[in-house]
This record gives structure tokens, sequence and C-alpha cells, in this order.
DNA sequence: GCTAGTGCACTGGTCGGACCAGTAGGCTGC
DNA sequence: GCAGCCTACTGGTCCGACCAGTGCACTAGC
């Protein structure tokens, strides 16, 4: 006691060091998107490592999604603008590991959606009006199925952009792509997709309408619902009374 | 036309084969956490790749979170316990790429939260009431700033595990640790620390009411607020009124 | 008989060198 | 001036080697 206060050391290995310093140099803004990173046998010079340290730093930063290589290229490793692809692939990760269930993401969405929906009402502009008015045309227009989807997703997309929050559009863009990816098999088999198609249009016109009213509750109340409606089906009994709680 | 129909395929380099097979196992639970991977020695003789290949696979399968390697441990990489690290590294990640502004974290949390309270005013159980009054008694007796910070954060999770939504109570976790990282040294030098201290003890009781007496929307309520009044000052002038827009 | 201590076999981390297929840009020949 | 080839260099993969660290079996001492 009294002496200087050692803090324990954790051993780090000479890949990490690589990484974070290749990391701080992109999140700090001082290698932009489109940049390029030197060469493998540049950096192992710079970093005074052996050429697999190099590469094993590569791959975790590009397991990150913050950097590309391709074989061949003279120019060196890209470095790439954010994709939530990271982000997507640890939440489907997670998604399997933790044994989220289908009515967990879809709970998760009518927060997310419903929410985005509120302050679209609010901070909607014009532009995201016109933009989500399209894509319910688009919806209506739509001949197969997958069109049909493809527009409902840009739809909520619209919204999500309209609610101002970056987050708020990535995780409802990261967790809607997981659900579909669970469920689109037996959404494309159910039966009278008609009727389902036209009432979809039908809440998304609600949600428009409201969301052009200014009316951002009622868009959430109406975006839980039609989320609800469209999901309900596939979620296990046990678990609908859940999904029902966020309905009054 | 008419032939065959052919599929674009894409390179696939020789360790992400190897990271494929892996992940699959670990994530169809066929390799289950605590459990070893052969040795990289093995490895590299069971995919018929050389060891820098399988080295660079197993950084990736680090890297995100699913296995841990020590040196000179004779059992090989250990399959890890699912934790929300390779989530938040992401998360992490993103907030600083794609800049995300304190107030779109904190409106994040407003809506996670808030939804955690409404879902478990519904679905609590006496022990979840139990835990949640004993993490207020915790704050009320806490002598400095870091433990009452600790009792605050472990009262909001007693609250997003009784929502009974994995997905809900990791995410908040994780935007919250975010956030507290962002502005803990800011929160720790506020002017009379005592009286915002008490407010929040009190705010926390009022939620704890409302999840006692199962009503959600109000505890929904109390929750925006509550938060809205502890970290409104942080956030610029100009993005306020959108923190506003989910308070009424 | 049981325990404390020691050695060993093996591990992961790092290094250096090598070869290959693929790329881009400069060069040559037309 | 342009098409096509050449070359220097890239990333992907392999091999062999060395080191420090770990856990286990074995041993010496009680």
């Amino acid at each position: 006691m009294g002496g200087p206060r050692f803090e324990p050391v954790r051993a780090v290995h000479a890949y990490e060091r690589v990484v974070e310093q290749v990391e701080e140099a992109i999140e700090s803004g001082a290698l932009s998107p489109g940049e390029r990173l030197p060469s493998e046998r540049d950096l192992m010079v710079q970093f005074s490592v052996s050429r697999s340290t190099v590469r094993e730093a590569l791959r975790v930063l590009q397991a990150r999604g913050l950097v590309r290589s391709r074989p061949g290229d003279p120019h060196g490793a890209e470095v790439l603008p954010f994709t939530p692809a990271a982000l997507h692939k640890s939440m489907t990760t997670l998604a399997r590991v933790a044994e989220l269930s289908l009515a967990e993401l879809v709970q998760f969405r009518m927060v997310l959606d419903s929410s985005a929906s509120l302050l679209a009402a609010r901070l909607r502009t014009d532009g995201h009006l016109a933009e989500m008015g399209a894509a319910v045309a688009r919806m209506r227009a739509a001949t197969d199925h997958d069109a049909f989807v493809a527009e409902d997703v840009s739809f909520h997309d619209v919204v999500a952009r309209a609610s101002g929050n970056k987050l708020i559009q990535i995780c409802t863009d990261v967790v809607r792509s997981i659900v579909l990816g669970l469920i689109s098999e037996k959404l494309a088999a159910a039966p009278d997709r008609q009727a389902l198609m036209r009432q979809t249009i039908k809440h998304h016109e609600e949600v428009l309408a409201a969301v052009r009213a200014g009316d951002g509750p009622l868009a959430a109340r109406l975006t839980r619902k039609a989320m609800y409606d469209y999901y309900a089906d596939y979620v296990r009994d046990a678990e609908r009374p859940a999904l029902r709680a966020l309905l009054e």
C-alpha cells in the first residue's frame, strides 16, 4: 500500500496493435473511404512486424467491414464507406446463438418502426411524403410478390429516414432483413396472398395519411397494428400476447 | 436463353470456408460454449490448409466473438458463450464512422427503454419488482458517483429483462454503455450532483410504482421523461426538439 | 498415502521466405 | 494513335522455424 498504483496489464498481441492503429486512423477520419492502405509488404515495414501479423490484422479489419482487399490490386486494401454489414452480421449471429424468437424480432420491429412513424409525423418533409406516396403506388402496381415486398421495404425505409435518427434507420433495416430472411418463403407461400397485399396497402395508406396529418401517436399505433397483422400468424401462440401488449 | 442457368460465382477464399464451417458448427449447436476447437495444427490437417489460413480464419471468428484462444492453452481455442461484445463493437464503430450524435443515441434509448418499461409493466414478476426495489435502495445508499451510476444501470437492466425481450435487453445494454462512455466524465463533473441524484432516485421510484401498478403507458412516459431530464443538458440545442417529440 | 514441485509435450504468437494467380499501367509494335 | 503484350507488384496460400506460455503427468519429499 502507498506505493505507486500499478494497473493490471493484459498481453496485447502485435496484430491487435496494428488493428488499433488502422482503426483509429479510419474512425478519426485520417483515412477516408475510397483511400488505400499501403500494401501488406509496406505495412510490415511500417509496423515492424511480419506479413503474417499484418494479414491477421487486415482480416480483423475486414471482418469489421472497415476495409476490403482484392487479390492483385496494386493499390492495396481499400478503406470502405460505412455499411451496417458488420452490425447485420453480429445481430444475425445473435439471433441464432441467443436463440431469438421470431416474436422477439417482430416485437422489436414494432417498437422501432412505430417510433420512426411517430417521429416522421413530426419531422417529415414534403419530399418524404412524396417518396412514401410513390412507394405505395409502386406497391399497388407490383405484379409479383418479390417486387411487392421490395416496395414495402422501401416505404418503411423512407419513414425511418424521415425520423431523422440514423440509428433507428439502420436498426430497422438490419432487423427487418433478418425477419424477412426467416420467413420470406412462408410469406411467399401464404394463402390468399392477394387479400394480404390489399390489406397491407390499405395499412400503408393509413399510416401515410397519419404522417401527412402530423398525428404521430396515430401513425405509431397504426404501424404497430399493421405489423402485428402481418406477422402474427407466424409467431408461436404462446408469444402472441407479448406482441399484443404493444397494441393498445 | 434456355440453357442451364448459371449463377454468378464469387471467389471464396480458403479461410472463408474455414470460417463458415466453424461458424455453422457453433451456431447450429454442434459446438457448445465451453467446448474446445482442435489445435491449429489439427485444424490445418482437417481442413487441408496451411496454418496461416487456419489462423486467419480463427482471427475472424475471434473478431466476431465466437471463440477465444490463449497462448499455450493445450486444449485449443475455446467456444465462447454469446456476448453482445461484437454487437457492441460494431455499434461503437457505427457511432463514430456514421457520426451518430448524442441526441440520436439518447433518442434511441428513450424509445427502447420506454418500451421495456411498457412491457415490464405487463410481464414483470414479483422477483423483478423486488430486484428493482433493491436497486433503488442501493442507489439511495450509494456514496460515490460511480456506485450510483452502477446501480442506476442495474435498475434499467432489470426492467429490460422484465420486458421478456432479449433483443431489447441487449440493445439497451449496448447503447447505454456507448452513451455513458461518451459523457461519463461530464456527468461526474456535473454541478449539484446531489440534486441530480435525488431527482434520479425519485424518477426511478415513480417508474417502479407504475410498473408495480401495471400501468404500462405511464411507466413508458415516465421513463422517457426521466431520460430526457437526465441527458438533455448534454445534447446540442438544435437537436433537443427531436427528443421532446417523444415526450408528449 | 498424499502433497508440493518439476519437467515435458504441446500450444498459440510471430517470423521469414517462397510460390502462385491476378491486376494495372507502361511499353512496344503496328 | 491505338491495340495488345509485358512486367512489376499485389494479395492468397503454403512451409518451416523459433519462442514463451500452459497444463498435466510424473517425481521427490513429507
